[in-house]
RNA sequence: GCGGACGUGGUGGAAUUGGUAGACACACAGGACUUAAAAUCCUGAGACGGCAACGUCGUGUGGGUUCGAGUCCCACCGUCCGCACCA
């Protein structure tokens, strides 16, 4: 009987219809069973998915589905990331309401996500802008508050002068808004922070835990947190000509073993003591001026031109009262890493020597590198800053720098100004607190009241949640809160007199910093996040998204987890959200230029020929055009692919499939029609040979396996190997090698059709269900239609993972290639027990051994068991 | 500048972690079926030499360790990513 082609659009609507009635990709509740709690980032809700979608979420669905499978809880949930600038940008230019146009967003990528066939357990679903979720944010925030872990300072603020807002440092890219593209402006305002460093340190040590995270995202988060070790130390300003109430100049120094050969101590522009001299100094004014100026662009940066302004302030040298020390302004020294001040030795930094070289400062060399000959060795145009022995340095002469480091430790702890010790050791880190506060409507409101007697009044708890006004404008830039006429009059919660709402909303990254323990209890009305499920279910067994968050997203739920956990606002039990951690790579495609320059869409471009001899044409016009390089999928150079057209013409499995087929997950993938195409032929191949195996053995055969002959035995080899070999790649989310399996396990069950027999027809029965078995979680329709085909009228979805027979994982015949001088002369093929001097003998015996050999005897025969024997001549 | 990753046929990539390099797929060529096309099936293919058996070379380049190296070590070249005057 011949068959149908399969037709999965048709079929695929009607699949996911029975998941839903039964109720299948629900999260288990029986919590005694072990759990696996698989998630990808969630999406903002942009309007329509696109294919880095279709590619993360169709890797948390293999995963999922093979879990459950494998006999877990599996809780695999979905929700949106919904706050953010996109939504009000809309409403500005769409004369519509942020609200309206993210639920409608929502409503149709859900729709998408849906046809996808994703084993999500939708009655989980979650939305960041919804106050049922934003309302717990803001008790949240009030338990931090309440910690100290969150705090309102003077800031200054990274603003966005096109978008309105204060950026985070996580948000300039470049001196530029990450979003807008505009050349950041500083400015001083009141902003909220969450206290990250006070976890700096743990956030730092715990990486060494991630071992499921890729390294290169720890390393990264490593270098953004930025631990140095050092000393603090204190120099007294000279009382000559210092300015009034000035006294001393503290700088951080990582390298205190070097301080014999300081030459200058500098300060940054906007230090406090340069401030005060710019006040009275219209020359150092002018200076400090142009180094603001000068200090965002990359430009500058990147010639690296040192400037300075010599103050004419000396200080004292903390190890000898009679040594002078000139005081400069630097432009290569920043304010807001350690104490905006450092002293330089030249001869041991790169940019302290430029400076000296260009200013005529001294350079003394106070560190001889190994092998260097003291009596000859200067600096030329190279700092030393790597190790070596101390010299010209009094009593550290000698010592290695580490041994100096120690040493000059002691000496400055035990010396004092004021009373206090000159030196005190110190770690600084380069992670700065996180500022959240945006002017902006579309995010969650800090639940603040500002009052003139009482000063910033949290919102009582029972006063909670602080609802967005749905009465705002949007028709001008700026915060739509902070000119709304009646939503900031409020009366103080302490003194009752009139007062002020907070009109900053936070950050959107602090909606996606708990999500994931939202979705443990998505219902919990009482409290945040549940203890009893959220001990359950976290931390997240895998969780899947983009290199991009590799800082951002995933360094703040690190640090919120935490927060909320010392604040009480969450169960403490795991301090990692996130055990495994999985990166994808993005989905490519070329790109196309019409012969005017437009960007043009793959669909208005067709094609000739192949090679070299490919040819595009522009549909529209006729005219050939030009195909460029292949890049992200972006819509500004159009190379864009919708997956509900390839969803509605191929079916979500093709989409699927591909998705995994052709490259590793971690890297990026290049969308092309033929590979599609080729994900097309492959699901009819499926489907022929189930129809085949389905006709030939309609039923499971009952006849003994041990009766079999050779060729249905070597299928079931095929087949078990196959089950074996699907599931581990699965597990550790190889879905590229997953797929060749499975191509080459369909190759060896067609190869196996045109032999007849019972006991072929038995194996291939097995090779059916077995193959539908293993390809369930990847392109869940068809297997569904398969194993209906089959004779099942069970849903494949809920059948366990096969076991493979170990017995048939081994083959009792091995061929192991034979080297003459580790040159490959020949194979042989002998029994699986065979002993070591048979093999020997045997592969002695070779012709092309024996050829390669030329009358000379074996040296050295070395035999590895069931793999190679090398002959040594 | 600092830190990291990667480099394998025409293409995407595999290689049991030191043991037959190029699985599997895409593209290609030839053939079968067909009035024809589509679909499907079969065959071929790393490069060079040879009718062939076969031989030589071959995982960015050059060295090294080893019976044996795509895999380990050293140096270099190239590509990509992150951070960037961080004291």
């Amino acid at each position: 009987m011949s068959s149908e082609r399969y037709n999965a659009p048709a079929r695929e609507r009607h699949w996911q219809e029975a998941w839903t009635t039964a109720g299948i990709d629900k999260a288990g509740t029986d919590t005694s069973k072990p759990k696996c709690y698989v998630l990808e980032m969630f999406p903002y809700p942009s309007g329509r998915i696109h294919m880095g979608h279709v590619r993360n979420y169709t890797m948390g669905d293999v995963f999922a589905r093979y879990k459950r499978a494998r006999g877990f809880n599996v809780l695999h949930p979905m929700g949106w990331d919904a706050f953010g600038m996109p939504a009000e940008n809309a409403a500005l230019e769409r004369k519509t309401h942020p609200a309206k146009w993210t639920y409608a967003n929502i409503d149709a990528m859900r729709a998408q996500l849906k046809s996808m066939g994703l084993a999500i357990d939708w009655s989980r679903e979650i939305a960041t802008c919804h106050v049922d979720y934003y309302r717990h944010q803001q008790e949240i925030f009030l338990d931090l508050l309440a910690k100290g872990l969150a705090y309102r300072g003077p800031g200054k603020v990274n603003w966005d002068p096109v978008d309105q807002t204060v950026l985070a440092n996580e948000q300039v890219i470049d001196g530029r808004g990450w979003r807008s593209g505009a050349l950041v402006e500083t400015r001083e305002m009141q902003v909220w922070y969450f206290r990250i460093t006070a976890f700096a340190d743990d956030l730092l040590k715990s990486l060494e835990t991630l071992d499921k995270w890729p390294e290169k995202v720890r390393l990264m988060q490593a270098n953004w947190i930025g631990r140095s070790e050092g000393m603090s130390v204190r120099w007294a300003l000279d009382p000559e000509n210092a300015p009034e109430g000035e006294t001393e100049i503290e700088v951080f120094t990582t390298r205190p073993d070097t301080l014999f050969g300081a030459s200058f101590v500098a300060i940054a522009a906007d230090h406090p003591l340069a401030k005060k001299l710019a006040e009275t100094n219209a020359d150092l004014k002018e200076f400090a001026d142009e180094c603001r100026r000068r200090g965002t662009s990359i430009i500058e940066i990147e010639k690296g031109e040192k400037l300075g302004f010599d103050t004419g302030l000396f200080v004292r040298h903390p190890l000898d009262p009679e040594w002078k020390v000139p005081v400069w302004v630097a432009n290569f020294v920043l304010m807001d890493y350690g104490t905006g001040a450092i002293f330089a030795c030249p001869s041991g930094d790169q940019r302290d020597l430029d400076f000296a070289r260009k200013y005529g400062l001294p350079v003394v060399p106070v560190v001889l590198p190994p092998g260097a000959d003291a009596a000859t060795f200067e600096i030329g145009g190279d700092a030393i800053e790597s190790d070596g022995t101390m010299i010209n340095s009094r009593f550290l002469d000698g010592l290695s720098t580490k041994g100096a480091f120690e040493e000059v430790a002691k000496h400055l702890e035990a010396a004092t100004l004021g009373n206090r010790p000159v030196g005190v050791r110190q770690v600084k880190y380069r992670l700065k607190d996180w500022g959240i506060s945006r002017q902006r409507y579309w995010g969650c409101p800090i639940p603040v009241i500002h009052c003139e007697t009482c000063g910033a009044v949290p919102v009582p708890k029972k006063d909670l949640p602080v609802e967005l006004p749905e009465d705002a404008t949007f028709d001008k830039p700026g915060n739509p809160l902070e000119r709304h006429p009646t939503w900031k009059s409020v009366t103080c919660p302490k003194c009752k007199k009139p007062a002020r709402r907070e009109t900053d909303t936070m950050d959107t990254f602090v909606d996606s910093s708990w999500y994931y323990g939202r979705f443990t209890d998505p219902a919990s009305k009482k409290k945040p996040i549940d203890a009893k499920a959220a001990d359950y279910w976290l931390p997240v067994d895998q969780y899947i998204g983009g290199i991009e968050h590799a800082i951002l997203h995933l360094l703040y739920s690190r640090f919120f987890w935490r927060a909320m956990g010392a604040a009480g606002a969450a169960p403490a039990k795991v301090s990692e959200p996130f055990a495994a951690l999985f990166t994808q790579g993005m989905v490519t495609h070329e790109t196309y230029k019409s012969d005017d320059g437009r960007w043009l869409l793959p669909t208005e471009v067709a094609f000739e020929g192949d090679g070299d001899t490919r040819r595009a044409t522009e549909v529209a016009t006729g005219k050939p055009c030009a195909i460029g390089s292949i890049e992200k999928m972006s819509k500004s150079k159009k190379n864009l692919v919708d997956p509900d057209d390839i969803i509605a013409h191929w079916g979500a499995d093709c989409a699927r499939w591909f998705m995994l087929s052709d490259s590793p997950p971690e890297r990026d993938v290049i969308w092309t029609e033929a590979g599609v195409q080729g994900a097309g032929r492959f699901i009819q191949r499926v489907w022929r040979l189930v129809n085949e195996i389905a006709d030939r053995a309609p039923n499971s055969l009952a006849i003994s396996p041990s009766g079999l002959g050779d060729a249905a035995m070597e299928l079931r080899r095929a087949t078990h190997k196959s089950i074996d070999a699907v599931g581990r790649n699965i597990e550790s989310l190889r879905f590229n090698v997953a797929v060749a399996q499975m191509y080459e396990y369909s190759n060896a069950i067609s190869a196996a059709l045109p032999k007849s027999g019972e006991d072929i027809d038995f194996a291939l029965r097995e090779a059916g269900e077995m193959l539908t078995r293993s390809l369930a979680p990847m392109m869940p329709h068809l297997a569904e239609e398969c194993w209906a085909r089959l004779g099942y009228n069970t849903l494949v979805a809920i059948e366990p993972w096969p076991e493979a027979d170990p017995a048939l994982l081994v083959d009792d015949r091995v061929t192991l290639a034979v080297q003459v001088n580790g040159k490959r002369r020949g194979e042989l093929t002998v029994a699986r027990s065979a002993t070591s001097s048979e093999v020997e003998a045997a592969a002695l015996a070779l012709d092309p051994v024996l050829r390669a050999l030329e009358g000379r005897p074996a040296k050295k025969v070395i035999v590895v068991p069931q793999r190679i024997v090398n002959i040594v001549a």
